[in-house]
DNA sequence: CTGTTAGCGCCTTCAG
DNA sequence: CTGAAGGCGCTAACAG
């Protein structure tokens, strides 16, 4: 069924070896010999077997991708197609394939990194989120497997690992800021898992805007919930119970969208009674009324940057690793 | 740095054959001995090399998906997450992975299937779209590799090919029937890209419809666009430069959204002065405004059971093939 | 129930 | 510039 190198080999005339070496295109062949060989290879209609290649070259041409969730509704969350985008405009560039585990918690996760790197199917990987103190990045660090983190891998060695975050505390104390620019007064949150980093930064950025301003940011008008459109509702509601902010921060744009119908539902109008401001800059955003404010954070270009910081550190070896920082840019529009 | 089946083998002092048997799970090999091999294989923290596996044993433990236009914005579109959960889903059951070759346009993307197919990267591929006289259905076909898609094969050996596919049109049929039912009287239409079977069909189901009452199908309230936001923005601004439809259908909900902008410019109420109605039921439906009414059409479940038939499919051989058509179902809001 | 013997298809020294 | 030989790590008959 398959045509193999020893085919191509017997029909040009030359031996396997010559093949291989034109196969990867060695300088070491005469053009002439090369010329003749790719001809067989179209003829015959050879293609080197992948798994062959791996086996004997010690790499695989792939990526492993970790996604949060990919069982989850929260995979829905247009900031992954997104930031696959950008992963896959520059492995395109490199002819590597993306490879990714199904997994639908946290224990599955990590067996299933653990497969994908330990099993030989990937040269690299890249995680898609990080949790405070990851177990995933422990890990890797540990055997020196080459990966990038999208997100802060803090408090693990920064200087030593390969990562590309959004400014997220500057995100954090903007949006804040924004709010308080504007004239609000009292001034709430509703916050994702605080074992995301991600969520820890903004959250940080919302207190640290507040002080800074003297203003206290009491428990009362603060709400952690799933990152998704329930989750906002269900925070806000939970807010509202305790008392009514005059605008509230969202760490993410699924919670302000969940937020707004909560206030609507108690009979609040936005901006006017209550301000919401959100990020991620989703599409939606320009769509729903009123239009909501956010930030853009470059999913795709976070997905790119990363993907490129890989592909460094596979080809220069452990010694390499580095770091960006995305900044997020305020959108205005009418929610607050 | 790899602790390979001999290392074991000698260790537990047994053969490596023996070994390979334990980790397949061979029943030919005592329960005693296996515990054995299965402790040291713990205590040296062996991993089988899954090049070497699939080398020797010819599968690779991938599927290989084709999403259309990765690269693109259109790759946003949420249907695209959600089959992939679906699939996803049914993988992880069976501890596999999930490949996916980037790809920008058809040519590559031909050439991505290719070399993935060829060089035995993946045991068996689903394909999210499908064209008319779809060319990579045409080869997969030829070759009699397993694949699966998620569309309509049309016009290829329907009966000899693995598919699943809404009954796309029923559903144009439907949502045109919903608008002529609410009294709605010169109704237009805006569809995706025809070369695809889903835009095809769903306009055949419009035609239809419309016929069935015996209206007239003018093209001049007839757009066909890229599905995406401004595609629809555009397509509907060219339906208004040749009269005012009462209504229109719009293939897919990002159409949609378009084409109420569009008449929200153009000073229109909806839905007042043109009722509009969209296929996908996107999250995003219920939070503009008006709400959109719309078709959900399950792209978790098409997901789901693609990979169900193509896993069958790759078990049996190919004298199997079967399809599954998954009937849409309206969602009503607002916005018709 | 377990071991032996050949490869799977390619890459990579080492010769020439 | 090219060929021969050995091996990557595992599986799969075939013996026993």
């Amino acid at each position: 069924m398959g045509v193999t190198i020893k085919d191509v080999a017997k029909a040009a005339n030359v031996s396997p070896s010559t093949v291989s070496r034109v196969v990867q295109d060695s300088p070491r062949i005469s053009d002439e010999t090369k010329k003749r060989v790719r001809q067989v290879m179209n003829e015959l209609g050879y293609f080197p077997n992948a798994m062959a290649q791996n086996l004997a070259s010690k790499n695989t041409g792939n990526i492993g991708i970790m996604l949060p969730k990919p069982n989850d509704e929260e995979f829905n969350h247009p900031f992954f197609p997104e930031a696959l985008r950008g992963i896959s405009a520059v492995l395109r560039m490199h002819d590597r394939d993306i490879l990714f585990s199904p997994a639908s918690n946290a224990v599955e996760e990590r067996r299933a990194l653990q497969r994908m790197v330990l099993s030989g199917k990937v040269d690299g990987v890249v995680l898609l989120s990080s949790r405070i103190s990851d177990e995933l990045i422990t890990w890797l660090y540990s055997i020196n497997f080459p990966f990038v983190v999208i997100g802060n891998p803090r408090p693990l060695g920064l200087e030593r690992i390969c990562w590309v975050d959004n400014d997220n505390v500057e995100i954090g104390r903007m949006i804040t800021q924004y709010l308080i620019d504007k004239g609000y007064e009292d001034i709430g949150i509703i916050t994702g898992d605080l074992r995301f980093v991600v969520n820890i930064d903004r959250l940080e950025g919302y207190k640290q805007a507040m002080e800074a301003v003297g203003k206290s940011t009491s428990r009362a008008y603060m709400a952690e919930a799933d990152v998704c459109e329930d989750g906002g509702y269900n925070a806000m509601l939970k807010i509202l119970r305790n008392g009514k902010p005059s605008a509230v921060v969202t760490v993410d744009d699924m919670f302000a969208i969940g937020a707004m119908r909560a206030c609507r539902d108690r009979g609040y109008v936005i901006p006017n009674d209550i301000g919401i401001i959100g990020v991620n800059n989703m599409n939606v955003d320009q769509y729903i009324t009123p239009p909501l404010t956010s930030v853009e954070v470059y999913a795709y270009m976070l997905g790119k940057t990363a993907v490129e910081l890989l592909l460094k550190r596979i080809e220069i070896g452990s010694e390499y690793s580095d770091h960006v920082i995305i900044h997020g840019r305020l959108v205005e529009r009418a929610s607050c």
